[in-house]
RNA sequence: GCGCUCGUAGCUCAGUUGGAUAGAGCAUCUGGCUUCGAACCAGAGGGCCGCAGGUUCGAGUCCUGCCGAGCGCACCA
């Protein structure tokens, strides 16, 4: 917790310039900066450089007149004036850690947020096993849940089904017409293997086997319209599929401690007619009109407004180019239609719900709810969905012209707020390194184009890509191997789970660790990594923290509490002193101000480099034989440097919490 | 053609409201386990921040142009 101090830093400052000054202007930002080392000052301000040309003097003399008139603040123990014009802060070291620790004072409560957040992420395609590509938008899009969390914001988590879409419907197609199998077949393969793994194989030879004859693609429409009309036995196949691979995809997903409130089913929308509603509202505000002229003549089109786009520089431009079909002249709903539907329902906007029912239990042990609409089905006590203030739809960067359209159709239809509280929340896909492809036996023809990328694209309908849960059961296989060298007294299955908490430390450290906008060139050798910047690195500064206060315990009989009850009062001469214990103690602080930020720019990769840097210098502290806190004889140096120990793990804890790792018993 | 992203160490990447000396991991090299357990730590080498202009007290960061790469822009989903 750090952002008070900011915040009370920054009051003071512009107090200062309002008396000495007469400067009120709110616009003026006071940017609070760290100095590039603890000799130069705790907190530091560059205003001065900003204000220099307003009031015709240099930096330095503004900084100095700043310093003296700024008065005592609490908890801080002096402002200094740098001679380059920065204005330092130093803190008062012992006040600060008492505090945080809760043993001094109390800190002020967290801002409350109480309005509704819906976060849709994952939307597989319930046709095929999970892939890395699927694990980055999950582990985005729960630790995007996780984080909102923390700052108090109510959140209701949403995963999207399409089980009526054409990817379902190319397994189907598989079954049908490939393996001539029935539903029970279906079934007794479901029961005797890994029936996403079997689909993932099926669905890449569906694909091939439409590539022999285009032809073929007619089948595939049959059975795209049995599904939609649940027209048997297609549509009850088709179901039995997408239920299969769903309870797949969830299990692959508690894997990582990623889990849902609501399974949406597109199949749900289309029955309950969302799309008839929405299509209503669109008519009634003018929204869509029907274009008369053209060639989209006998469709039912949006304008596109870009304000971006640069103006047709002689009238030549064309204007269909800035209308988007959405019903086509047939009277069919493109598909952004029903995203449309989707988003006026999550926004509040529908006039229409859907029908719930129960359908699985939680990690927590709530219940997964799930929508339908078969009233037969339907539990009229449950939870309030929708209907949320703000979106954030977590789909890569590929449908971001799709996520614009949904925003505009918010606007059209009167709601420019909701429409602004929709957040594309945007990343870039993950391909195979070279190296990867290689080993999966996808290399590329050296004289091919696709060589001559810098990464080879996963392709689904290819088959080509890493499965989410052979990349989890390599890294916890490594983990475990390590853990049994290291932890040979532990049971076996003590062991297991210790490698299982690892595994998927080192998997959504490094879904996380690269920021939203880069191409993750994925490679196996270095995901299943757990040296340097990783996630298990972290976990092990944590459970090194704890064996510090275990043997505290062993050593002087001393307990957590028992410990930190000596300190307030106690000399502060030694956190006063130690540059390299300070450093700990106010970089573990930053964690409210990481979480903002990572807020803010929606990048998590903010807080995966925190939790590093700081399970960094926690490592070289304890490396350091100096700041041994149990052969320390001095008594008071040894609780203050348990007391840094102990606010050090509590944040480190949180950090991965809110990454959504645990941490082991032993490593 | 238009739009959006990206180009930083040998490799993979940070540098997200423009700030003090451009960082991390990996790889390479040198040291360190009878120590709060080395999944670690200490240290070394390694940079025209794609190129050229501009704005600013200050630019890896903002603007313009160029070069190079990726992704979008359907009466597909």
């Amino acid at each position: 917790m750090i952002l008070p101090l900011h915040e009370e830093v920054r009051a003071r400052v512009r107090d200062a310039l309002a008396r000495l000054h007469g400067i009120t202007d709110a616009e003026l930002t006071i940017p609070i900066e760290y100095p590039p080392n603890r000799a130069l000052g705790d907190l530091g301000t560059p205003v001065a450089f900003d204000l220099a040309r307003r009031l015709r003097k240099a930096p330095r003399a503004i900084a100095q007149e700043l310093a003296g008139a700024i008065g005592p603040i609490a908890g801080v123990s002096r402002v200094d004036a740098a001679p380059n014009g920065y204005l330092n802060v130093f803190l008062d070291r012992p006040t600060f850690l008492l505090a945080r620790l809760g043993l001094a004072g109390s800190l002020p409560p967290a801002p409350a947020r109480p309005e509704k957040t819906i976060v849709e992420h994952t939307a597989i395609n319930p046709n095929k096993a999970a892939h890395i590509g699927h694990l980055r938008n999950s582990a985005l899009g729960d630790t995007l849940v996780r984080v909102l969390k923390f700052r108090g914001n109510p959140v209701e988590v949403q995963n999207y089904i399409d089980d009526t879409g054409v990817q379902v419907a190319d397994v189907v197609v598989g079954f049908q017409q490939l393996e001539k199998l029935s539903i029970d077949d279906a079934k007794r393969i479901a029961a005797s293997t890994r029936f996403d793994y079997y689909c993932w194989d099926l669905y890449a030879r569906v694909t091939e086997w439409y590539d022999g004859d285009k032809e073929r693609l007619k089948i595939r429409a049959a059975t795209l319209h049995d599904i939609e009309h649940g027209v048997d036995p297609t549509a009850t196949l088709a179901s039995f599929i997408a239920h299969t691979v769903v309870h797949a995809h969830l299990k692959t997903m508690a894997r990582l401690n990623i889990d849902y409130q609501l399974l949406t089913w597109e199949g749900d929308i289309l029955r309950l007619k969302f799309w008839a509603r929405a299509f209503e509202v669109l008519k009634e505000t003018g929204a869509v009109f029907l274009q008369s002229e053209g060639k989209h003549a006998g469709c039912w089109v949006m304008k596109i407004d870009d304000p971006d786009a640069a103006p047709a520089e002689d009238g030549e431009e064309d204007p269909e180019a800035r209308e988007k079909v959405i019903v086509r002249s047939n009277g069919t709903v493109v598909y952004v239609g029903k995203d449309m539907a989707y988003q006026f329902w999550k926004s509040g906007l529908l006039g229409r719900d859907f029908l719930y029912r129960k359908f699985a239990t939680r990690m927590d042990g709530d219940t997964l709810w799930a929508t339908t609409s078969d009233q037969s089905q339907a539990v009229a006590e449950h939870p309030k969905f929708g209907d949320a203030a703000a979106t954030y739809n977590v789909i890569d960067v590929r449908q971001s012209y799709l996520q614009k359209l949904l925003k505009q159709a918010l606007s059209a239809i009167g709601h420019p707020q909701e429409a602004d509280r929709l957040k594309h929340f945007s990343y870039e896909m993950v391909a195979l390194s070279h190296a990867t492809a290689q080993q999966l036996g996808f290399a590329p023809d050296p004289n091919s184009e696709e060589a001559k990328k810098p990464f080879v694209e996963v392709s689904g309908r290819k088959g080509l890509g890493v499965k989410a849960d052979d990349l989890i059961d390599r890294v916890i296989d490594k983990a475990l191997a390590e853990v049994d060298r290291r932890q040979s007294d532990l049971p076996p299955d003590e062991r297991r789970r210790i490698a299982e908490q690892i595994g998927a430390a080192a998997v959504r450290y490094f879904l996380i660790k690269y920021s939203r906008t880069t191409v993750i060139a994925f490679d196996i050798d270095e995901a299943v990594s757990f040296v340097g910047e990783t996630g298990p690195y972290i976990q092990y500064a944590v459970v090194r923290a704890n064996k510090i206060i275990g043997k505290l315990q062993e050593r002087f009989g001393l307990d957590e509490t028992a410990t930190l009850a000596g300190l307030p009062g106690s000399p502060p001469d030694l956190i006063n002193e130690d540059a390299e214990l300070w450093a700990l103690v106010l970089e573990a602080s930053r964690l409210d101000e990481i979480v903002e930020q990572v807020v803010r720019s929606l990048e998590f990769a903010v807080l995966a480099k925190f939790g590093f840097g700081l399970a960094q210098m926690f490592s070289a502290f304890y490396q350091n034989p100096k700041q041994s806190v149990i052969n320390e004889d001095r008594a008071e140096a040894r609780r203050w440097r348990a007391a840094a120990v102990v606010y050090c793990r509590q944040q480190l804890t949180r950090v991965l919490d809110l990454m959504g790792v645990a941490v082991p018993a032993r490593m």
